[in-house]
DNA sequence: CTCCTTATTGATAATGATTATCATTATAAT
DNA sequence: ATTATAATGATAATCATTATCAATAAGGAG
C-alpha cells in the first residue's frame, strides 16, 4: 500500500510550482536547502515514479541529464540551440485538437494506434534571437 | 582537415543502408564482423561526429541507449509502448509543410524562431496490436 | 497509545552509456 | 619518400541513473 512521504511531496509541490524544467539534481540541490536531510537517491526514485503515475513528464534532451516537468496539461516544449533552455508551448485547445488528430492519422499510415506523442520544436528563443541581432550590429 | 577513414564511412553506409534504428553497441557489434580492428570508442566518435554534420540523426529514447538513424529525409517516429520498435513514418509533402508550417507558428507565440523540431509518437505498433487481440481471445 | 508490518528513506555501491586520454596508425599533402 | 596531423583502438574516466540494504517512518490493528 503507498504511504505518504514528506520527501514525495516536497518534490511534487516543487515541480509544480516552479516553471523552469530543472533535472533530477538541480532540484535535488533546491529543496536541499528546505529539508537537509534529503538524498539524492530519493529524488531519483520519486521523480521516476511520478512519471510513471503520469503526475510529472520526463524531458529527454540531446545532450545532458533529463528534465522534469510538473506541468502535465497537455504542451508542447521548445528548446534553444543557443542557451539551451526549454521553454512550455500551450496550444489553444482547438490546435491542440487538430494536431492530435493529425498525428493519430499518420500513426494509421503504418497501422499503428497512437496513444501519445512528444513534440520537441528547435531554434533560437527569443532572448537568443535579440543577442544574435546585437552582434550583427557591432 | 578532414581526413578519410574507412572506418567512417562503413559506419556511415551501414546506416544509410538498413532501416532498424540501432544503438552505438548493436552497430558495433554488427560491424564488427566486416571489420574486427573497429573500435567502439571510434563507433562512439563517428556516429557524434555524423551527428553534428547532419548526416545522421540521433533518437533519444525514455529508456536505454540512443539509437540513430541514417534517414535524413523529413520524417517522424513511432515508438511502440510494448516492443519498443521504432519505426519510421514518412508524411506527404503537403502533410509535411502544414506540419512544418504549424510548428513554425506555435514557436511564434512564444516569441522564438522554429530551425527545426522533434516528433515521436507513442503507441501500439501493429504487430502489437495483433498480440492484444490475440490475448483477449483466449 | 503501543505494537507490528512494510513502504520509504538516505548512503553508497553498481551499472550503463558515453566521452576523454593517449600512444599508435593511416591519410594526404609536399 | 617525408612529414604533418587526423583518426584510430584500448582503456580510463565521467556522468546519469538504478540497485542494494540497513535504518526510519507511516499507518493500521489491537
Amino acid at each position: 500500500m503507498k504511504k505518504y512521504s514528506r520527501q514525495r511531496e516536497l518534490i511534487l509541490n516543487s515541480l509544480k510550482t516552479r516553471t523552469d524544467h530543472p533535472t533530477a539534481e538541480k532540484l535535488y540541490l533546491d529543496l536541499k536547502n528546505e529539508m537537509p536531510e534529503l538524498g539524492i537517491a530519493t529524488v531519483y526514485r520519486n521523480l521516476s515514479e511520478l512519471c510513471d503515475e503520469g503526475h510529472i513528464i520526463r524531458i529527454k534532451t540531446s545532450i545532458g541529464a533529463d528534465r522534469f516537468d510538473g506541468n502535465t496539461m497537455p504542451h508542447i516544449h521548445f528548446k534553444c540551440k543557443d542557451c539551451g533552455e526549454i521553454s512550455d508551448i500551450y496550444l489553444f485547445e482547438m490546435q491542440m485538437k487538430k494536431l492530435d488528430n493529425d498525428l493519430k492519422n499518420f500513426a494509421k499510415g503504418i497501422d499503428a494506434e497512437a496513444s501519445g506523442s512528444n513534440i520537441t520544436i528547435t531554434g533560437l528563443c527569443r532572448k537568443c534571437k535579440l543577442n544574435k541581432k546585437g552582434e550583427k550590429i557591432v
